[in-house]
DNA sequence: ACCTGGTAAGTTATCGGTAACGTACAGGCG
DNA sequence: CGCCTGTACGTTACCGATAACTTACCAGGT
């Protein structure tokens, strides 16, 4: 009576091979649509299979024949970040084409998880790996340490191995809003940023510093905060820089939360003073429903999360050695005007 | 010289064995720490084991000893979703103590996909799973069907089933965002919401009709709008129903989607007209950065997506049936003021 | 009739690990 | 000294499927 109790011995093939009266192969090589097999014998065992609900073991399956899993491991620092869920989304979507699944596992920034979790996913045997590395050192991706498999770092290049990056373009992206906040006239322009440490600090940075260079603005280290933190210490920073001598004008944020730290900074600020226009990197949601006008660098996470997998499959497929690829998304930039 | 070519003829258990002149039964005993070994043995061969780098197989393992596999599927319509990539991030949290991993599938919200993404997790032979059900029958979702594996259902109740459950309290906070409303003066106050099919839909419903009967309030189907849509729609909607000869002066909406569509509808009213009040299901990003103040029911997905791992561990740690449980999540309400 | 050649099956070995069982040897005890 | 018990390990079979090899059979060519 009770569904729980049942339990089925877990029909294999050999069950129905011996139902039919042929032996395992027989099915075996009907299932997998193998040519030597008659399509009278072949319709036989599909209907039994059909009939008895079998579903042949996938582990089993792998474990003899050592080809492909059909698993893709996705490593990320922390999925609650929509650039990171995103990333799986698009992933999943060119995976799910290749008949692949996505495991995860999260580091929590800490590049020692990060070490145990991808030994773990090897372990578990996933075909390939994409990674969004939470320190800069990546030697413990290289050749031997992963059996060899391909891997594709995310949002960061590899650092002493040569594996696939994909990669937004960091430097243009930033160096654009830059530029728009200068021909918009602004000559004093903030910039809130990550630690110089990682690749994406460095490279929106370098935007930032060559935008001013090329409108000929010296680089003024009081309107420089560069820091790894949430919104609150964005915040902080940013009302130092406005409660300066002679403040920004201008406000340009390497990131979501230093863009939300800012614009928190600017919440509050009385009617009569000076309005202080903002640019950032990373898209917002609502971003036109906000109390002041915005511009931000688009990108399409979901977008890199497809580049990822392709690199990864294409890889796959070819047993040549190839040299390592980058491909770098594009960015572009978007004025979102205030309300009224 | 090239790591590419080198490619290790991927050491076994027994190279290892070979290696120290033991048995492979002693190498499997020493690694899985069981009793039968004497502790100098197990000494040599961990230091082999450590020496020569060896991993074993999982699957191998698991194939030949059919215990858990220590893997957690996860079913969801959408990870871009923040509701789902957060109950992820929880499920994961959990899953790690426990050394499991999670599998990813999405379903697009189409029940026929969902039927066979949870087919294709069973085959790879997850050990439980947490679905977020993409259509109102569960019954795909059934004991055998699932060779008995213990499923939990999110954000809707199990139908046609008996299996665990994590919910938010839909209609509790529902009731309380209405109850705000009425507290602050509302007698006529717009809901929009969800198609009636959906649990939640239904649900939310419920909540703002009682919050209105509680007041004394008639329901005025003029004031209702239920939708399976985008936000764009819900901005139509809301649209229409603002246009109405007696206008609501309060809107509740029943998610994010429908919130952001008021929010929309609301953005570009001239100063002069009456102020509309908004409150809705779901936090929202920066609420406290909108051009208008913003009541929401908020709550923790990453808790729900911890309470689905638990009752999960639970159930298999326990072979004795037990009845389905169900966990529901609280919700609060949080006032978000406008800016200045 | 004899020899190919192709197709349709069955047989056997194997993937990498583990459960179940067998064996050898130590020590305790009457 | 013989018997029993326990521990430490080796042997074998097996998990479920498949690669590689083998066998059975039938058609067509000479």
């Amino acid at each position: 009576m009770s569904a729980h109790s049942e339990s089925e011995p877990a029909l294999t093939m050999r069950d129905v091979a011996a139902r039919l009266g042929v032996s395992p192969m027989t099915v075996s090589r009907a299932l997998r649509g193998q040519r030597g097999i008659g399509e009278a014998t072949r319709q036989r065992v599909l209907a039994e299979v059909a009939a008895l609900g079998y579903r042949p073991n996938k582990r089993a399956r792998e474990l003899r024949s050592g080809g492909p899993n059909e698993l893709i491991g996705l490593v990320v620092t922390n999925l609650a970040n929509p650039f990171y869920s995103q990333l799986a989304v698009g992933l999943e979507q060119i995976c799910v084409g290749y008949g692949a699944r996505v495991m995860l596992g999260s580091t929590g920034e800490n590049p020692a998880t990060e070490r145990e979790v991808v030994a773990d996913l090897v372990d578990r045997g996933v075909d390939g790996l994409v990674v969004a590395p939470a320190g800069h050192d990546h030697s413990h991706l290289g050749g031997e340490r992963l059996r060899d498999l391909p891997v594709v770092l995310a949002a960061s290049p590899p650092m002493g191995i040569d594996v696939d990056c994909v990669l937004v373009d960091d430097f243009g992206g930033t160096r654009e809003a830059g530029r728009r906040l200068v021909a918009r006239g602004h000559r004093r322009i903030g910039f809130l940023g990550l630690p110089p440490s990682l690749w994406t600090g460095s490279e929106r940075f370098r935007g930032y510093a060559v935008a001013l260079e090329e409108a000929g603005i010296a680089l003024d280290e009081r309107y420089v905060s560069r820091h790894r933190g949430d919104s609150a210490l964005a915040e902080e920073a940013a009302r130092a820089m406005l409660a300066l001598p002679d403040p920004p004008t201008a406000l340009l944020t390497a990131n979501n939360r230093n863009t939300v730290g800012a614009l928190r900074a600017l919440r509050d600020r009385a009617q009569d003073q000076e309005p202080v226009a903002l640019a950032g990197f990373d898209d917002i949601e609502l971003a036109d429903m906000l109390h002041l006008p915005l511009t931000v660098v688009s990108y399409d996470p979901v977008e890199l999360g497809r580049a990822a997998a392709k690199l990864l499959f294409e890889r796959q497929a070819s047993t040549a050695p190839q040299p390592p690829r980058r491909v770098t998304i594009a960015t572009t930039l978007v004025d979102h005007p205030a309300p009224r």
